[in-house]
RNA sequence: CGCAAAGUAUG
């Protein structure tokens, strides 16, 4: 049953949703049915898959099986029904696992916390944080939690209020990390308050945090993106001079820069570069420098490095 | 530790 249930899950994480689904069946006839973990992994592949309906038959189809559906099985549906947008029926699943007595812990408040950002309930997603601290034991909110919710908060803009809980989630005992500080650098970078950003990597550098090569694309991206460019490729350096590799992400900010600038031959010189150190351009790089050279009027270029993606095997993004 | 939640590039 357990090498099954890998199986099942990495088809699932593959996006093989399909074949996932005839490994479950097939479950059945070798004599091994699946249990309440394989259960899991299936609803949790069909949820990643918009399948949340699905999910949902899917969960009564265990329970008819005798297999009760754990804070586990709630949680995947409530955070599925949460990344489609549809608060309200992670909410109504919030109030059956309540009902059936299996008690919410941080993970399935954090998954709606995520719903609620996104769909802009800022007000109630800071209601369901309050909540947590209050219950706290299982529904004490961690870094996830926090980082979720100044992730959450940062997107809608609202950079102040998501200081204000990175100052809360410290006073409270919650160590900040990467993850955290990517969510507010990222924000004041893309609001152009680069100064703002350069005080919060002096603060974690401060707590101990290393600084990865997520953090330092995000300051280069800040810098293109204020037509900054020298100033990116010196924190390009710098990245490199601290042990740190520049990977498709920083090269495909620099080129986005190089292209808004006007620079497509620069930014063509750049996608040679990343290839000389290893780094694959991506369908995002591609199309990165079609869009730069479709708006430059040079289509001749941009069809040219459509072909080129293509024949890559790449996607247009 | 067979299963659930968080950070960076184009559109």
């Amino acid at each position: 049953v357990i090498s099954y249930s890998r199986r099942i899950d990495a088809l699932c994480k593959k996006g093989q949703i399909s074949e996932a689904m005839k490994m479950f069946r097939e479950m059945e006839e070798k004599g091994s049915p699946p249990d309440s973990y394989t259960y899991n992994i299936l609803i949790n592949g069909l949820c990643k898959d918009a399948q949340l309906e699905m999910g949902v038959s899917l969960m009564d189809e265990m329970q008819a099986r005798g297999f009760s559906p754990t804070v586990i099985t709630y949680t995947t549906l409530i955070h599925g029904f949460c990344t489609a947008g549809r608060i309200d029926a992670a909410m109504d699943v919030l109030d059956e696992m309540k009902r059936r007595g299996i008690a919410p812990n941080t993970v399935t408040y954090t998954a709606l916390i995520q719903g609620l950002c996104e769909r802009g309930e800022v007000e109630t997603a800071v209601q369901v944080l309050k909540e947590m601290k209050l219950r706290g034991n299982e529904c004490r909110p961690n870094v996830v939690t926090y980082t979720q919710l100044i992730h959450g908060l940062c997107q809608k803009g609202l950079l102040e209020m998501g200081i204000e809980f990175l100052d809360e989630m410290i006073i409270s005992g919650c160590f900040p990390n990467n993850a955290t500080y990517t969510a507010l650098i990222h924000g004041l970078c893309q609001q152009g308050r680069f100064t703002e950003a350069a005080v919060l990597v002096n603060e974690m550098v401060a707590i101990g945090c290393e600084l990865d090569v997520v953090i330092y694309n995000s300051l280069i991206d800040g810098l293109c993106k204020m037509g900054e460019l020298d100033f990116a490729r010196e924190m390009q350096t710098l990245m490199v001079e601290k042990g740190m590799a520049p990977d498709v992400f920083t090269y495909t900010s620099l080129i986005q820069g190089l292209c808004d600038a006007g620079l497509l031959d620069e930014a063509l010189g750049l996608m040679q570069e990343m290839r000389g150190k290893g780094i694959v351009p991506n369908s995002v790089t591609y199309t990165t420098l079609i869009n730069g050279f479709t708006q430059a009027d040079r289509t001749e270029h941009a069809l040219q490095l459509l072909n080129e993606m293509k024949s890559k095997g790449l996607i247009p993004a």
